[in-house]
DNA sequence: GTGCTAAAAGCAAATTCTTTGCGTTTGGAG
DNA sequence: CTCCAAACGCAAAGAATTTGCTTTTAGCAC
């Protein structure tokens, strides 16, 4: 955890434009199709030159990663339900009902459409936190939880394949998977 | 099954051109880097004005998008080994080496990048189709086999999660997924 | 076959985006 | 305070994209 985001060291001119130009992103977003979003107009909104946006991102689709992986970062803690079986099914619930929307499945594909993978790793890390803190919250109560990987691949993979690839699952199907998952236990290695 | 790819009737001039592009575009695929392909490139490739290119595909992704589509098609049935459960393994285990190589990786990440969601759609029947083939098989020597859902959601979603945003699963991860689906039966509705 | 028509391609000019060299500003370190 | 490296602005050069207009072509009716 030495690194923030993408940016130096805060405070300094360098996270004042980054800041102004993922804001000016951002504006431009929701005021317009993705599609016809280009460097020079979030230059223009953010009062920067472009060369600048093109000399730290190179390209439109790098920028668009960067804020969407920032947008996609977890702003809560998973709420309490009174059992993990119960906090994963709600906080899957909510996970997979974000990731449907419209700007959530753009911001997806803005993260995997930037060259390397650090972007979607972060995602699945965002996840994986995210869970874990359910299964800490688990194994403190003494409960048991499924495997991390087990979560990851038997709830959130269907979730995000059928958004990507598919149709978006409903709520009930959210929680099928997870009691798949609470079925399946100790058959993973 | 009205349409067969994304070209107007066979044999015309139209069909030719298409035919030519995407020719010219696995061609500088396999040449050079993904990030320097051009609209104008592949268009002195191709022996047409970028024009013509612009007009079809609209943008690089679309075409790179439609490309990607139409070499993720499968050219073959899977393999038979006299179970269902064997030939699925054998199957995905496949499927899964070919999508993690760095070009079948490069692809998906295509397809998602395109607008609209046909392209996916067209890579999730692609899988569909070839599970149904076994499932088929299976249902024919009278076995059991787990639903088509199953399939997708405990095996091809894992699978592609991995590729997209972790890390690659390596074969025995792949079997682990498919007894999974085949233990979890009668489960869902 | 001949001529007609609509769809698609070519061409080229206009526009917009991208790259790059160079000078200037800025925040931090000594 | 002074210096330095990193980052920005500016502007010109280079590429890509869009677009109006013309030409070609394949299919169809006669």
């Amino acid at each position: 955890m030495a690194e923030r985001e993408a940016g130096p060291r805060p405070g300094g001119r360098s996270a004042r434009v980054q800041a102004s130009v993922h804001r000016a992103v951002r504006a431009l977003l929701a005021r317009m199709d993705r599609a016809e979003v280009t460097i020079p107009l979030v230059a223009a909104e953010a009062g920067v030159t472009p060369s600048t946006i093109y000399r730290r991102w190179g390209e439109l689709n790098e920028l668009l990663a960067d804020v969407a992986v920032e947008r996609l970062r977890p702003d809560m803690v998973p709420v309490e339900t009174g059992s993990g079986r119960g906090d994963l099914l709600a906080w899957a619930e909510q996970y997979a009902e974000e990731m449907s929307s419209g700007l959530g499945r753009e911001m997806i594909r803005d993260v995997l459409a930037a060259e390397g993978a650090a972007g979607p790793r972060r995602c699945c890390c965002y996840a994986r936190q995210q869970i874990a803190v359910i299964a800490d919250r688990a194994a403190t109560r003494g409960e048991a939880f499924p495997d991390l990987d087990a979560v990851l691949d038997g709830v959130i993979a269907p979730i995000l394949f059928r958004i990507l690839f598919d149709e978006a699952l409903g709520g009930e199907r959210v929680g099928v998977l997870v009691e798949g998952v609470f079925a399946g236990f100790g058959r993973r290695a």
